[in-house]
DNA sequence: GGATGGAAGTTGACACTGTCTACAATTCTC
DNA sequence: GAGAATTGTAGACAGTGTCAACTTCCATCC
């Protein structure tokens, strides 16, 4: 039993680790099952006695895309000293998206196989968006009147974050003609000015480059 | 040759019709030459003269959403009043993106054809970053700091929004119990954050729905 | 006028895909 | 060991994009 078990994952655990390869060298759009089949050097079909359909199989690489990517933003959060775990969480943010721009073109690029049919796909969505939630929700009041403002905080820092993530990686920013040294400043300037719009200044502070500002307690 | 070259107009034109029909129908993915020529009952071949292949008429269509996206952005910006274009600005980039979803995705969420064979699509899309660009370098000063600051306010700006946009449509946001009335307030909110971080405060103010700041001259 | 040349559209083929069905081999259970 | 269930294989089908050869048509030139 054991040694059928262990044979039945590791090929269904080699069909997906053969189709990530297929991802990395011909994008989401260019996966076939029958090049995992070919890259494995097994029928044609043997991958669907694991996979109900193609699909299936990007709905499992998916999830597990989000499961690594949540662990990551948990490792960031664990690693930052308090007070600064926001800013932590979203250089891990943008780091993760441009060390392993397929993986995050697959989560928030691609169009989602079915949702509703693949719920554990969606948890480990929920469980990255709630760490950015949960994050934000302890520096707010308890109460609906926190929850409120915490979860249009989070959905603020999300959208900055994923258009920033999304407009790097379309690649058309080198034909915007920007000026001289804004590529390098974008990112940090977006921070600044997450920082800006969560914690209004009390007094107008002249934008210098590189300059971080604690988050308010 | 007028009756020749309209008729060579009519079909070219008939099968950017027809494609469009069928993304509406069957989303992006499902765009098929094939589809598009039984449409028309033509061969399947007919297509094939006046787009090379798939991807060209793909970039074809992405070229005139861009063209009629830029065209909405700049007929909101010369109905409003100077000083609110930047709201109107952003007020009419996420109606479209929520009027249009299929052109948007089509825009913003489709790998592009290999964007340096296209040039005509990519200058539509650079028009479109431009509104946006010319509207904030009215706002800094002349120069190279106004224009780098002028660059990287467009890019937050271009970041929220379609963060926002593909986030609203990504169809996650019901999963993640979002607390009562979070979603309609959303973009209101969204907006205000931006105004805040173009424009930081003197003083701490209420936030207030509704309220709108002039930017600075 | 009619010949001619090129463009537009058609037909047929090829290699490729996902997926269904029928079959063989292997492994677990009794 | 016999039977049953799981796992893998082989073949087929409809669908796709695209290449090549063919027909049809129309504008131009003699």
């Amino acid at each position: 039993m054991a040694i059928n078990r262990k044979k039945w994952d590791d090929l269904k655990e080699a069909c997906v680790q053969a189709a990530r390869e297929v991802i990395a060298e011909s994008g989401v759009e260019g996966l076939s099952l029958r090049d995992v089949a070919r890259k494995l050097e097994i029928s044609h079909q043997a991958p669907y006695r694991h996979f109900g359909s193609r699909d299936e199989l990007l709905a499992e690489i998916m999830r597990r895309c989000f499961a690594d990517f949540a662990e990551h933003l948990e490792q960031s959060e664990t690693r930052a000293s308090p007070g600064l775990d926001l800013r932590a969480l979203g250089d891990e943010y943008l780091r993760y998206a441009a060390q392993k721009p397929l993986e995050y073109r697959l989560m928030f690029g691609t169009p989602w196989p079915e949702a509703a049919r693949h719920p554990e796909l969606l948890q480990q969505a929920v469980r990255a968006f709630d760490i950015l939630r949960d994050n934000l929700r302890r520096k707010h009041a308890v109460g609906d009147a926190g929850r409120h403002q915490a979860d249009l905080d989070a959905l603020f820092i999300w959208s900055a974050l994923h258009g920033m993530a999304s407009i790097t990686q379309a690649n058309v920013m080198q034909h915007l003609q920007l000026a001289q040294g804004v590529m390098p400043d974008f990112k940090e300037d977006l921070m600044k000015k997450i920082d800006l719009a969560l914690n209004p200044q009390p007094h107008p502070v002249p934008a210098v480059k590189g300059a971080k500002r604690k988050a308010r307690a």
